[in-house]
DNA sequence: TCCTGTTATGCTCACATAGAGTATAACTGA
DNA sequence: TCAGTTATACTCTATGTGAGCATAACAGGA
């Protein structure tokens, strides 16, 4: 076993996060053998990496200047086909982290920001559902779904079609989905560093909703515009405003500075603050998703 | 880097469940160099296995003649201290995998299941908090509370105390503060394994009020009953009776056979099976947690 | 100054849902 | 026939959610 397993790599993935004007970016490094954008990639030291999540935290403050907050571990990635480029050497396991940061995150290096629907088109209906998916999408699966029972029934809850609704936090079966259908050619990421992205998104929609993940992504004072903005954008679906402002009152998350901000040419918003104490009161606590349609 | 990374081996570990007798039991081995019980461990065959899941459905069907059906990936374990005993020749990380397994599946081998309460006795509050929980675990913690400010904060959180309510699905938390706090010796498991085990734990309970994953636990017929019982014996809690039914039957979860069950002494319940076709239809359809005080 | 456009904020209403309890039905065994 | 046990049907109430209306406070131009 151990002479067998020494021609296993693993190695440590980071899905960073952050929106700035109203979209999710994500931080991409361009890899080498292919060209394509990829997830920053670094290996982990077994001798001075005391766990996964700080090896992590230590290269990527080395190769982008980034000190990583809010971290956790998404999915560990090791189907034997996923890196062709190493296949031939040995097989690649890679443990995949999500981190948040706040907008305008400065960062060093050649590093570089890239809105996160620009690889996941799909994802964004804030405007309602993306062209992209009623012109290509939809009809080049009407045809795929012929070809085996079980197809069409998939494709509906997916994409939220006939007596399904929309769930935001489907991304990865969407992904794979289309991946399967062999439509998810375009907006190429290396390796399956797409997969890692769809994966990091979905988990990031999912959490927000219990637990106060948003405050990561957000300056110290906000508006409550602001923080639906921040929401709407990680979800990719427009919010009811005055729910929205009620709910996230009335569960405590937020209290208000007096400060008021005025620079959106109507009434000036008054500026809040995160209750780092209600993390201790309220047990699952997170920002709430009341639907517009 | 790749020659570092030869120090690194990589192993599977799988948490199976099974609810036996209102109880859920976790399938063990025994540790050789310890001789404490532990979760099934083997290795990834990095030429073999094409994916993760694949090596680890192969080596337990080997090792326990089990044919594992529901799977999941739950955490990968990598502390440089989680294993002592190789930690001299090299890294092991884990990659740990939850399965749900049917009631008296049989199994081959050395393998035994054992009550998974018998190692988070305090996580079992079906009769009421437990005893272990008000005549040791707490009077301890609030001497361990005192050495830190913000500790007090973080027991009343993970142990309901307080103005916070007892959250089933915090298990990881109240293990790693029991840890910290040394109070975590008895009921031992070998390595971290214990951790997995309280991580799988906390997966399930969650999993279970938002995917209809009980009915991997369940026979194809059931009563409205055995099933109520096998969720409380996972979420650790009792639930109200009329309500379970109530939600459950309108969810449209489960469908009446029509025939009956008359072994309980009582009036016979109606047998039910599980609708497949709720999985298409309704994104999120999980099994309703209807507390009971 | 007044009107228009824009954003912020307060409030109401209908409806669905969850928690809790009561009442009745259908069986077993003494 | 009665006590004990489990199953099942309802009812009542508090709370939560989706949706919309109304008003407040600013800017800028007529």
């Amino acid at each position: 076993m151990t002479a067998r397993s020494s021609s296993i790599h693993v190695g440590l993935n980071a899905v960073i996060l952050a929106v700035t004007e109203d979209r999710p970016r994500v931080l991409t490094r361009t890899h080498e053998p292919s060209g394509l954008p990829a997830l920053p990639f670094g290996p982990l030291d077994p001798l001075e990496d005391r766990t996964l999540e700080l090896g992590l935290r230590g290269w990527v403050r080395e190769q982008t200047g980034l000190e990583l907050g809010y971290v956790e571990q998404l999915y560990t990635f090791g189907d034997s086909d996923r890196d062709p480029f190493t296949t031939a050497n040995g097989r690649v396991i890679s443990v995949a982290y999500l981190a948040l940061v706040k907008e305008h995150a400065l960062t060093t290096g050649p590093a570089q920001w890239r809105d996160v629907y620009s690889f996941l088109p799909w994802e964004d209906r804030r405007e309602g559902p993306s062209p992209l998916l009623d012109e290509e999408i939809l009809p080049a699966l009407r045809h795929w779904e012929k070809a085996e029972p079980g197809r069409k029934e998939r494709v509906q809850v997916a994409f939220g079609l006939g007596r399904s609704r929309w769930d935001a936090e489907r991304v990865l079966e969407r992904y794979e989905l289309l991946w399967e259908a062999g439509l998810a050619a375009a907006q190429e990421m290396a390796l399956d560093h797409r997969r890692m992205l769809a994966t990091a998104l979905g988990r990031v929609r999912g959490k927000v909703r219990y637990r106060p993940v948003v405050f990561e992504l957000m300056p110290k004072a906000f508006t409550l515009l602001q923080i639906q903005r921040v929401v709407e954008s990680l979800a990719g679906v427009g919010l009811h405003k005055q729910n929205f402002r009620r709910l996230l009152e009335k569960g405590g998350l937020v209290e208000g500075t007096g400060e008021s901000f005025a620079e959106t040419g109507g009434r000036p918003a008054e500026l809040f603050r995160f209750r780092r104490s209600v993390v201790a009161e309220r047990p699952a606590s997170g920002v709430p998703y009341p639907s517009r349609g």
